[in-house]
DNA sequence: AGAATTAATGGTATCGTTCACGGGAGTGAT
DNA sequence: ATCACTCCCGTGAACGATACCATTAATTCT
């Protein structure tokens, strides 16, 4: 049914295979009038082009790996939604791949989409090191949503993220300027690639004010563990302010301490990360810190386009996307 | 870098490609000693097998494609995971593509992913006449989301879809039953493919009750929506209940009521639908109609599956899903 | 008019695999 | 010693397209 291929029309058109492609990718070296028989012939038979034979013949691509930790989490799903639209544009096809924060799912996925020959890669990254492996498939790649580390500079790929060092300052000077003292940071630290910079960021601010920081530690950035946490929490007196590394761990925290009694913002202030579209529709409506994540995702598409499309000399660039505070009813 | 391909190989161990191909696919017609010599010359040379050729020569491939109008929303990311699961476990990858609502993209999607010549689609219509034109690319498909229309039967291909006309029918028994009376459904009506079944289910248990259907109409299932609709609802003393499209529009609409100053459940009671992951953590809580979205989309991914490993000739098979009620406390 | 150019087409190799054959070497049976 | 059979491996043809080069006919130039 759909296995016509262009030697079929060919042969119906009493024409060269050659010729069949050259009308069909519509190029000049055809005559207006064949073309046009051609295509009349084509639509007949039900023509679907095979873009895998094409892709075999070019040696090339039109698809690009996007590579995620979990495309339910609304930061990532409102970001590949950025990349998306850049790729559409270009009429570019996206190939996504969960990991599901497995470092061997990471890995097993960027083999794949190699194998796949795919154009180019955007990489969520899990951490650092493993994705330097990665350069060996030789595929132009962005890797998105976090810095290089100092010691890696120059890294050997493009590189988009939010100005995490930033935000989270901004997050945390706000709960300090608004009278909190007791402040705690609800997220993945140290260890964490993304959660690194906003952990040592707290950590400076509430030094420099003279406050001690401390860790309510969670072991994946979902609302459960927000929750889990909150209803576990102990010393809950001893807090008046939470700093969560995201939105759905903000959200989790605020169900859990309502639950509680504790009343947001009067006894705790809470802060998000992200801005998610959801934020505002809750009640009290979260504050948090926001990502441009749609541009995010079209500056990682575009960046990686300019790479596929030729300047493989130019020097990697790290490109920093400003937050902003959103100030809204937790804090 | 990565061009190194199976010739490479085979002239470097002094063989044919033919032994090469057939030690990389572990095969039993080759020698233990050679299979060896030749993977590890294999891993020496960086290897990276091509799945375009291989998918050109076995004319299969090892690819899905997954349709949903917008990943961003939750439902289609929970779903998505399902099918990312047992695709996961069958070593096959995903190509996912959003429509963003809009028909001629569908249409755009479908096309493309029958030119990469995907072994199988799995969608999520946006109507049932377009889908049917589909057919013509002879993939195995899989229609998910949506029952087939009465005056359809039996569709050509296999569905997977959610008891709608049930679980609506519980919610708004449910509302009835805890004495609400002037009970307003908002979301899309008939016209839409997932929201006909609900609507309809809920006007018939109006009238049963001897009650006057009453409608929100929306333009899209955001919370955004939602939340318009709650805020620029005039009539707004009239209702004690509202049965929700689904989950986003509730919290939209719920913010919007917080907003006036109604107070939920006890002014305007609210029902939502899917269960999305968030709906326990706001404040009160989201009473809805729980889809088993993983299930939904692991089934729909194991019947295509079934499809695809043969089974062409079987009469297709339309695969309810029970939903349940989640009585939280908006309800 | 002859040469040079251009337009429209065809032939053939190629992309990197897999697959259906075929064939030689070795083993065991008759 | 012949036959049958298994074990390994190579040859050549796909798969469906594109690309380079060649060819013919028509047109333009001098």
């Amino acid at each position: 049914m759909a296995g016509v291929t262009l030697r079929d029309i060919a042969r119906k058109a009493n024409v060269s295979v050659n010729t069949v492609s050259r009308a069909l990718n519509d190029k000049p070296e055809v005559s207006q009038q064949t073309k046009e028989r051609i295509l009349t012939i084509a639509r007949e038979l039900g023509y679907t082009r095979n873009l895998v034979a094409r892709g075999l013949a070019t040696q090339q691509s039109h698809v690009i790996g996007v590579v995620v930790s979990d495309n339910v989490n609304p930061y990532f799903a409102e970001v590949i939604r950025g990349i998306s639209f850049v790729a559409q544009a270009k009429q570019w096809t996206i190939f996504l791949v969960n990991t599901y924060l497995s470092r061997s799912t990471e890995r097993a996925a960027i083999e794949t989409l190699a194998q796949y020959r795919v154009g180019g890669l955007i990489v969520f990254p899990l951490d650092w090191d493993q994705i330097e492996e990665y350069r060996r498939y030789g595929l132009p790649m962005v890797v998105a949503g976090a810095r290089v580390p100092e010691d890696k500079r120059p890294a050997p790929f493009d590189v988009v993220a939010p100005d995490d060092r930033n935000g989270a300052r901004e997050a945390v000077e706000h709960l300090i300027r608004t009278g909190r003292r007791r402040i705690y940071y609800c997220g993945p630290h140290e260890d964490s690639l993304s959660g690194a910079p906003r952990w040592q960021s707290y950590v400076e601010v509430m030094e420099e004010a003279g406050l001690k920081p401390a860790l309510l530690p969670v072991s994946d950035v979902s609302a459960f563990e927000g929750y889990r946490h909150g209803m576990a929490w102990p010393d809950l007196e001893k807090a008046d302010a939470v700093f969560a590394f995201n939105d759905l761990i903000a959200f989790g925290l605020a169900r859990a301490l309502t639950e509680r009694g504790v009343r947001i913002p009067d006894d705790i202030a809470l802060i998000g990360y992200d801005d998610v579209e959801f934020a505002r529709y809750t009640s009290p409506a979260l504050t948090t810190v926001r990502i441009p994540k749609e541009t995010l995702g079209q500056q990682a598409a575009t960046l990686l386009f300019q790479r596929i499309e030729g300047d493989f000399r130019k020097p990697s660039v790290e490109k920093i996307l400003p937050t902003q505070l959103i100030i809204r009813e937790t804090a």
